[in-house]
RNA sequence: GGAGAGAUGGCUGAGCGGUUGAAAGCACCGGUCUUGAAAACCGGCAAAGGGGCAACUCUUUCCUGGGUUCGAAUCCCAGUCUCUCCGCCA
């Protein structure tokens, strides 16, 4: 959510930040419908002051058993032209939220500009891409052959873009987010925690999924919503809270099923499990201090780096550009993983600053020095678990159909070191 | 599902129609003392918003939304959440 006195202040600025996201610049209107309310605003002040006034009149009047009947009268009026003023003022102050609620983040100033995914810029790489003596197979192809992965099974059940892993491929993904979480909450400093995956509007609101996006979402009943990440529960933990400043940074991890209505990827990836409505995944989530939240973004993603590193599978971070960045974020890294048999990068990890965006919606805030200051907020993927599987598949796989299980991974497996 | 209890400032907790924005304690901030720290003592300390160059001032907020009243944290109604007991259940 944004300052609407920053945007009274920096309106240029603010249209143009707005123009690097493809947004319609609009600060003329908010900045009208902003003066409507704060205008009806003082009026209304002003009429319920003089109401307190009087009413304390009477008051002492009553005390000393005098005859108040004539201030009573005068207040009977005051209150009706209130009445009519709060209404104003409530109308107007819908206009403003709903304009500002479904505004996106201001990039910061080190988000490159652009229009789409095209205008990324490679930030680093690690290792390379391997090379095989033989065609490399997609990961489904390979789940399929082996006969643990299992489409037609999911869609009788559920329909499309489900998935049925059996046998040691429901082994290999539990262990991919068993080392995961082992190694954020042992080695990187995150606690985990174990959350609701069905949540209310509010926190969806806090994260900035709601009200915009409510399309790319799955209900649950009346009240609920399925979780499309564990960013959801684990940022909206600090909502509506002013937190002492030594409780931070905090660093959160959960280990989550996500689920996506993929509202606008119809047609887009349908074979195999790249693009599921259900998916798993282990979250990252920091709350820090602002002055923090840069190095943050930093670290955390060193930390999503270092699972694919010590599973030994290359891959390139790429800055995101202000248009193809999500909602809530200032800026974003997306690390993507090499698929041999895919012969492209696809996103396994999205690692963003939110900055106070998701504070304010939230009303995160921190004390310093009697101070109440909104906090700043990030996320990142560490790693989404599906995709993973689909990179060890694509990356480990051998001539004969079969694939060697990564090192790290052995101790959770049996120590097996292939699949079958 | 049945029966009760409750929701007050960062926290604990008083207040139950008229200087109550709200006692007290803790936490926090400033100071005295101390070589430093602790303790002790003194002082400060809710938030959001409006008006004003400013000093300052006003409004709203005691879970949420309605209502009663000249006036509500306090009374009434609805909702949400929490807790206790009983039943059911992974």
């Amino acid at each position: 959510m944004h300052n609407i006195n920053f945007i009274r202040e920096n309106a240029t600025a603010f249209d143009n930040a707005m123009k690097q996201r493809g947004e319609t610049p609009c600060s003329v209107k908010i900045i009208k419908i902003d003066e409507e309310k704060r205008n009806t605003q003082t009026i209304l002040q002003n009429i319920l002051a003089e109401r307190n006034k009087l009413s304390k009149e009477i008051g002492l009047l009553k005390s000393q058993k005098k005859d108040a009947d004539k201030i009573i009268a005068k207040v009977e009026k005051l209150k009706e032209e209130a009445s009519t003023l709060k209404e104003l003022e409530k109308i107007k102050e819908e206009e403003l939220a709903a304009i500002l609620s479904r505004l996106p983040n201001i990039p910061s100033e080190n988000t490159p500009q652009g229009k789409n995914e095209e205008d990324n810029l490679f930030y680093r790489e690690w290792g390379s891409k391997p090379s095989f003596k033989f065609k490399p197979k997609k990961h489904f192809e390979i789940g399929e052959n082996l006969n643990l992965m299992n489409f037609d099974l999911a869609s009788k059940l559920s329909g499309s873009r489900f998935v049925v892993l059996k046998g040691m491929m429901s082994k290999l993904e539990r262990a991919i987010a068993q080392f995961m979480l082992d190694k954020h909450t042992y080695e990187n400093g995150y606690t985990e925690m174990n959350v609701p995956f069905l949540v209310k509007d509010d926190p969806l609101f806090g994260t900035g999924q709601l009200p915009k996006f409510s399309e790319d979402l799955f209900t649950a009943g009346d009240s609920h919503w399925l979780i499309p990440t564990a960013e959801v529960p684990l940022t909206n933990l600090v909502r509506d809270q002013i937190l002492n400043e030594n409780s931070l940074p905090m660093r959160v991890t959960s280990y989550t099923p996500c689920f996506r209505s993929e509202a606008g990827a119809a047609g887009k990836d349908t074979r195999g499990m790249l693009r599921q409505h259900q998916f798993t995944k282990v979250e990252l989530v920091s709350v820090v201090q602002p002055e923090h939240s840069e190095k943050e973004l930093e670290r955390m993603l060193e930390s999503a780096e270092s699972i694919l590193k010590d599973l030994n599978i290359h891959y390139r971070i790429m800055t995101l550009c202000s248009g193809d960045m999500g909602f809530s974020a200032n800026k974003t890294y997306d690390i993507e993983v090499w698929l041999p048999g895919e012969g492209a990068y696809r996103e396994i990890s999205s690692c963003s600053n939110c900055g106070d965006f998701q504070a304010r919606r939230m009303n995160s805030k921190y004390q310093k020095k009697n101070k109440n200051i909104f906090v700043h907020t990030l996320n990142g993927s560490g790693l989404a678990v599906g995709r993973t599987l689909i990179a060890i598949l694509e990356n480990y796989q051998t001539e004969d159909g079969n694939v060697k299980i990564p090192e790290v991974l052995k101790k959770y497996l049996n120590n097996q070191s292939t699949l079958i």
